[in-house]
DNA sequence: TGGAAGCCTGGTGT
DNA sequence: AACACCAGGCTTC
């Protein structure tokens, strides 16, 4: 008896895509690495992408993945290469003193295309927080509230807004969010009732979708500028945050004077259309030299000690 | 109008 | 091993 198999879906060669950097670099919080591999539920799939010989692969972990999901994915992914002109931008920063080295070492890093309320309740949750943490936090939600679409541990859909709702801030603290709770809940609450719509967000001009995010109890310009970069596709979004600010202000010489509200403008203003991937390129590049710092440390003080 | 405290709680280093 | 201190912000005062 055979088992018939669907052909495995290439979506990319591994230079276009670099699944760590992208799915684990600080954008979503619901990818779980499997061996090589990375595992998350797009929409009400399980997903499972590697890279082999081919290139980027999708598969289902148990059956088979419907036609459409290679649109989703191309999508999700941004590998249309001509939606943002990736291949430009590289040549336009290559010979940048910081951005060069972070191009070379990361070229398959990108922006991702996520499903804005999920985008939005991630980024709420990042408040004070950091990856392990949001990645908990995340996990804890989409067991309790969201429908389970697989066999994994992991494998639930993203609970809807009115599901959010409806559990309330009381839930959500018991589910370990803090502070957070209320602003979750309010969000949903808002998106239940219709006094927020984030899909229209997309193709409304960039100050304007900015303003309507910040209306929202805890959504201050950082967190909004998350979403909007890592789900709505604007990007000339610039997230400020520790990392980024750090980086502007080594590489770039951003006055550290400037408050977080000045700095995200300055780097707007420098970096025009092309803010959301700088911003990109310069958290990872940040973070994982933070993280080569502490391991180089750690090993001298190890030195130390023996 | 700017600046600083407080918020929940798991991660991280000591 | 326990125990500070910190963390990818926001609201409020």
């Amino acid at each position: 008896m055979t088992v018939e198999r669907a052909a495995p879906l290439v979506l990319a060669s591994r230079g276009q895509l670099d699944l760590e950097a992208t799915l684990d670099g600080g954008q979503a919080f619901g990818w779980y690495r499997e061996g090589e591999a990375y595992r998350g539920v797009l929409g009400r799939e399980v997903v499972v992408l590697r890279h082999t010989a081919r290139g980027i692969v999708a598969e289902s972990p148990y059956g088979t993945l419907p036609p459409s999901i290679e649109d989703q994915l191309t999508r999700y992914l941004d590998l249309t290469a001509c939606a943002f002109g990736f291949d430009a931008f590289r040549a336009r920063y290559l010979r940048d003193e910081c951005l060069g080295y972070a191009l070379r070492e990361w070229p398959g890093l990108r922006l991702l295309r996520q499903d804005p309320w999920e985008c939005l309740v991630a980024f709420l949750t990042s408040a004070t927080s950091n990856i392990p943490r949001i990645k908990l936090n995340i996990g804890s939600l989409v067991r309790a509230l969201g429908d389970r679409v697989g066999p994994g541990v992991q494998d639930f859909a993203f609970p809807a807004p009115d599901r959010i709702a409806a559990a309330g801030e009381a839930e959500l603290r018991r589910l370990g969010f803090g502070f957070r709770a209320k602003y979750i809940a309010s969000a949903a609450e808002a998106a239940v009732s219709g006094q927020l719509a984030l899909q229209p967000l997309e193709t409304m001009p960039y100050q304007q979708a900015r303003n309507e995010l910040t209306r929202l109890d805890g959504v201050g310009e950082k967190i909004a500028d998350c979403v909007l970069a890592f789900s709505l596709h604007h990007h000339e979004a610039f997230p400020i945050d520790r990392w980024t600010r750090r980086a502007l202000e080594a590489w770039y010489s951003m006055p550290a004077s400037f408050n977080p509200s000045d700095a995200a403008r300055w780097a707007r203003d420098r970096f025009g259309a092309d803010a959301a991937y700088v911003q990109q390129y310069l958290f990872h590049r940040q973070r994982l030299s933070a993280r080569t710092r502490a391991a180089t440390d750690r090993s001298a003080l190890a030195q130390q000690d023996g």
